[in-house]
DNA sequence: TAAAATTTTTAGATTTATCTAAATTTAAAA
DNA sequence: TTTTAAATTTAGATAAATCTAAAAATTTTA
């Protein structure tokens, strides 16, 4: 049985590791808020358990046992935004704080009734997939917005970015997931791209556009 | 900011007040499965936070803050008893470990929600009263079915014994919320009750008959 | 490749919630 | 009203997770 913090730092080690593997002591502190010296520590506590393969200076690998428990973790998180979105009506911004917390009870009943309830949804508030109690992932291709070319079409199945001014502004700009986008120009002047959504024309920044999810 | 072991305490000292005031620290103890000792400490630091009045030696009352808070957290417990049992089919025994945990989660959002989405329930799975989000509880009154005399008849609306042996018990034998009982005959020799239920006679030990509650 | 910068680890302290054992206070019994 | 028993508190330790400051290792730059 792994504490509340323990599974804190194997989900951030499982995020990380899509990124850079193995996974550096500073990157984990700086996305669990902490120093590198507490980090240190926890490193050895979870290679200790077996749940990560640790070499000094080096960085951090889970080991399958470490993988499976976090990959546990992200689909309680995503199922309980699922839950939050579409039974409490919570806005797409407002589930990941409370989902923090939800996704570390324990109950494994209460996981795959929450699975059943929610009807198998493949998929988060924010296109996430959600992964089934074998830690299977469907497999999902996106493309960046930013990506596209003029006169390319798709439709918003995603976001790469879960801070909420950004989710409330792409609610505000109607730019929500399931909606169909068409570019209808690059500027070249600052990479800006203007897109048509329900026949109207809209001007998002590039910024905004590498973190808009697209499938074809 | 309450630590989910303040609330614990809280908690605690909120079910015993109501057999004995002020609470003395080994009933705080034997609840919180800890020792003397470390409830002692935790009365001082409540103390501090003045969410309890505590006399050395002399035992421990909740202040209006503290008593708010308590409260707070019975509330949770109970609305996530209803949607463990009403959406997700737990059976009234497998609820209460769970609500142990669900019952810290912190937003106030998600617990106004939660009370909404299950149309504002009155009671708990097990018959308890969920107070309201200023703390207010409806008006129940309950007799002991172990009180009534021959003839008597009532409706099953609680139990003031949570245990899940228990519960399955009653399960089993068909006793549970909402059935009409009529007692049939108090049996000398033991105290056991014989009733009927569903027009079938019944006999259950004086035990059992005094953690069922009955309203008329 | 030697110096500088960055990253990471160690050493030692702190905070929170525990514990055991001993001392103190209060309540009960003789 | 002493004496005894029970309840409670204090003193001092421990374990988990954190921190700061300093040392060590690695990487980058010159
Ligand atoms: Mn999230
Ligand atoms: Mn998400
Ligand atoms: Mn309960
Ligand atoms: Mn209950």
């Amino acid at each position: 049985m792994q504490s509340y913090t323990e599974e804190n730092y194997l989900k951030i080690i499982y995020h990380l590791s899509v990124i850079s593997n193995p996974v550096q002591t500073n990157a984990i502190a700086e996305k669990i808020q902490t120093k590198a010296a507490s980090v240190t520590d926890m490193l050895k506590k979870l290679s200790d358990k077996e749940l990560v393969d640790y070499i000094k200076y080096q960085g951090v690998t889970l080991t399958e046992k470490g993988k499976l428990t976090a990959i546990n973790i992200v689909r309680k998180h995503r199922l309980w935004e699922v839950f939050l979105v579409e039974k409490l009506n919570f806005k797409w911004d407002e589930v990941h704080e409370v989902a923090e917390e939800l996704e570390h009870i324990k109950s494994t009943l209460l996981v795959e009734r929450l699975d059943e309830f929610l009807e198998f949804p493949k998929v988060d508030p924010h296109g996430d997939p959600i992964p089934d109690q074998h830690g299977n992932f469907a497999n999902l291709s996106f493309i960046k917005l930013s990506k596209l070319k003029t006169n390319e079409k798709g439709t918003i199945t995603g976001v790469s970015e879960h801070s909420s001014p950004f989710l409330k502004h792409l609610e505000k700009l109607g730019l929500t997931l399931g909606k169909r986008v068409e570019i209808s120009e690059i500027i070249d002047f600052d990479g800006s791209v203007e897109l048509l959504i329900d026949d109207k024309k809209l001007n998002i920044s590039r910024e905004v556009a590498k973190h808009i999810l697209i499938s074809k």
